[in-house]
DNA sequence: GTTGGCACTCGGTAGACTCGAGTGCTGAGG
DNA sequence: CCTCAGCACTCGAGTCTACCGAGTGCCAAC
C-alpha cells in the first residue's frame, strides 16, 4: 500500500533506467522468460554482469517495483516483469536477435522449396513460422483491393447458371456463381466475356466501372449480372486471407485451461486477427504486450508482428502470437527474416508486372 | 484380477444385453455424459425406470464391468463407461435423437441464408456445426478429381509469367501460376487458351490428355507449361478442402492440458483429419469411439460422422469432435441434418448441371 | 432373485506442521 | 551516500494426519 502512493515519476528519467536497474531487469526478464518462475534477487546477482551483493540488488528491485516494472506475485516470493517491464525490456535491452543457423536455414529453404498458389504459401509460411517459434503464428494475406483486374471471363455451367472468374493482377482469381433468369448459350457467353473483358480490365474490383450496353439484350444482361457478381466478390475479398498456425502450441503455453480457451476463441475469429495486426502495425509498434493491445482475453499473450510489403506499400503482416513470457528477441527475429523473405516471394510474383501494368 | 481372468463370453448372449442390464448402462451413460462424475448404484436406482434397490443395481454392475461395458476409477467410486458402453449406447439405446426447435431453426435459416462460393460454405457449416454441438466441427468438401474441365484461360501476368485457371463443372476454381521460358504476347496466350481448351474441356482434371501440337512453337510450348501447371494443381488438390470449427471447445472439454494439445495438434493435420473421417465412414459407422478409430492422441475422443452426398455418390463428410462422454443422440442428430441440408445446398450447385454436362 | 444391513475402501478436504526461498530492514563499513 | 552482511519475518509448497462420506462388496434374510 504504501509503495502505491507514490508517484512512479519521482525517480524516473523520462522512462530511462540507470544502467543497473537496467541489468537487474534484463536479468529477471531474461530469468522469468527462461523458467517462468519469479526471480529472486540472489540469482539476478550471480546472473547479471554487475558484481553486487544481492541485498543491493533486492534495494533496486523496490525500486524498479515502483515504478512498475516489476510485481512480486506475493510476499516473499521473487519478482516478475510487468507489461511495462516487458516493454522496457524489448525497446531498450534486447540485443538484435539473430536466428541460429540452423532456423536460417530453414527459413531459406522452406521458401526456396514452397510452391503452389498464394494462398498455399501463406498457409505453409504460417506453419513455418510456427515452427521456428514453438508459438502460434498468424499470417494474414494482402488485400486485393487495390489489384486490377487482368482478366475477366463467365464460364457456363448450366443453361441458366454460370460462374464468373476474374484473374487480378497479383495473381489472385476471384470466383462467383451467376443465375440467369434465361439459358444462356456459349455465343452469348463470349459475347460478354469480350465485352466485360474490354470494359472491366485495369479497374480495381473494389471499383469497378459500369458496363455499357452493347444494344444485344441477352448480352447485356448477362454482363450487368457478372459485373454485379464481380461487386460483390470484391466486397468479400477485402477480408484478406488469415491462416492460423501452430494454436495448439499455445496450450502449452498457458497453464491455465480458461485462458487458453480464450486465446484460442479469440484466433478463430479471423477479423478480429486482422484487425490486432493491422492496429499493432498502424501505431508503429512491432510488439504488443499484454494490456498494450486492446483485447483482453489476450492480457497474457504478446504479438510480435512483421509487415508485408510489396513495392514498398504494405499488404499483409506475418505475426506471433504467445505467452508476455515470450522470447522477444527470437521471435522478433523469426518475425522480421519471415515477413522480408515472404515479402520479397510475393514481389517476385507480382513485382514486375506491375511494372508492365501501367507501361 | 479375478475378474479380468474371466472371458466377456461367458454370460454374454451375442453381445445384447437384457433389458434391465441396458436400462443400468444407459442410466449410467446418460448420467455420466451429463455429470462428467462416476455414476453410484444409488443414482442409478432412483434414475433407471426399473424399481430395484442400489444393492441389486450393484450386482448388475459388477456383471456389466466384467463383460466390459463400465469401469471403475478406482475402488469404492461409481462406475463410467468404457468405450463398449458407449458403443452399446450409441448402437442400442440411444434415442434417435432430434434437434430441439430453436436449433432446427438454426440450421434451416443458416442454409436459407449462407452465400457466397463453396469454400465459404463450407466454412461457415464447419462454425454452424460448432455452434449447435459445443463441440469441435469438420467440414471435408467435396474432391475435385471426378469433376470434368469445363473452361482453360491462360491469362498473362508478366511477359514471362502467366496464370492457368481451369474451371471445374462443379463450379471449382484451380489456378496456378507458369513461368515462361521467352516473352509471350497476348495472341500466343489467346491461341493457347483456345487450343487448350479444345482439347481438354471435359476431361478430369487428375487425367488430362496430352495436348497435340499444332506445330506452333510458342503457343505449343505455352500449351505444353499450361498442362504441365494444370496436371500439377490436379495433383494438389486431391487433397479435399477441411475446415475445422470452434477447436477452442476441445480446450473445456478435457481437464487435462496435454490431452486438449495433443487433439488440436491433430486438428491442425488436415489429412490426418480427412482420413480419419474417410476411415470410420468406409467402415459403414457413423460414430467412432475412443480407441475405435486407431489415433491415439485422440483416444479419449469420440467422431460423429455424416457424409455429404451429391447424385448419390460421397463427397465430403461433416463430423462432431468431441469427447467419449459426448451427447452423442444430440450430435447425430445434428452431423445428420447438416450433412443433408449441405448435402441439399451443393448438390442444388451442382446436380442440374451435371445431367447437362453427358446430355 | 431381491433386498436391507453392514463393514470396508479410498478419494477428497481440512488442519497442523515443517521447510526454504526470498524478502525488508538495520546498522556497520567503505 | 552507496554497499552489504546479518537477521527476523513472511508465505507458498509440500507432507502428514485425521476425518468424512460416497460407494462398494458381501451376506443373511425374505
Amino acid at each position: 500500500m504504501r509503495t502505491e502512493d507514490h508517484d512512479s515519476s519521482l525517480s524516473r528519467s523520462g522512462g530511462d533506467l540507470d544502467a543497473r536497474k537496467a541489468a537487474i531487469l534484463e536479468a529477471i526478464v531474461t530469468g522469468y522468460i527462461g523458467t517462468a518462475q519469479p526471480v529472486g534477487s540472489s540469482h539476478v546477482a550471480s546472473a547479471t554482469g554487475i558484481q553486487v551483493s544481492p541485498a543491493t540488488v533486492r534495494s533496486e528491485m523496490v525500486a524498479l517495483e515502483r515504478d512498475g516494472y516489476l510485481i512480486q506475485p506475493h510476499t516473499s516470493a521473487g519478482r516478475i516483469p510487468t507489461d511495462k517491464g516487458y516493454r522496457f525490456f524489448v525497446d531498450h535491452l534486447a540485443s538484435p536477435g539473430r536466428l541460429g543457423p540452423q532456423q536460417a536455414k530453414q527459413v531459406s529453404s522452406f521458401f526456396t522449396q514452397v510452391q503452389g498458389g498464394l494462398e498455399e504459401v501463406l498457409e505453409s509460411t504460417s506453419s513455418l513460422l510456427s515452427d521456428l517459434t514453438s508459438y502460434a503464428a498468424v499470417v494474414v494475406g494482402p488485400s486485393h483491393e487495390q489489384a486490377p483486374v487482368r482478366s475477366v471471363q463467365v464460364v457456363g455451367l448450366a443453361p441458366r447458371r454460370g460462374l464468373v472468374v476474374a484473374v487480378l493482377a497479383d495473381g489472385a482469381v476471384e470466383n462467383r456463381h451467376v443465375e440467369f433468369p434465361f439459358d444462356v448459350d456459349d455465343d452469348v457467353l463470349a459475347q460478354a466475356t469480350a465485352h466485360l473483358q474490354a470494359t472491366v480490365s485495369g479497374a480495381t474490383i473494389s471499383a469497378l466501372p459500369t458496363v455499357p450496353p452493347i444494344n444485344v439484350p441477352a448480352t447485356d444482361d448477362v454482363c450487368r449480372l457478372a459485373a454485379e457478381a464481380l461487386t460483390e466478390a470484391g466486397k468479400l475479398s477485402d477480408h484478406e486471407a488469415v491462416f492460423v498456425g501452430g494454436p495448439s502450441r499455445l496450450a502449452s503455453a498457458f497453464d491455465a485451461i480458461e485462458t487458453v480457451r480464450g486465446v484460442l476463441s479469440i484466433l478463430e475469429q479471423q477479423l478480429v486477427v486482422v484487425s490486432l495486426l493491422r492496429d499493432v502495425l498502424e501505431r508503429g509498434l512491432s510488439v504488443a504486450i499484454g494490456s498494450e493491445h486492446g483485447y483482453e482475453p489476450l492480457a497474457s499473450c504478446a504479438v510480435v508482428v512483421a509487415p508485408v510489403e510489396v513495392n514498398g506499400r504494405q499488404s499483409g503482416a506475418v505475426g506471433i502470437l504467445g505467452p508476455t513470457r515470450m522470447n522477444y528477441p527470437e521471435a522478433m527475429a523469426a518475425a522480421e527474416v519471415v515477413g522480408r523473405q515472404l515479402s520479397e516471394r510475393i514481389g517476385a510474383e507480382q513485382g514486375n508486372q506491375e511494372l508492365n501494368e501501367h507501361g
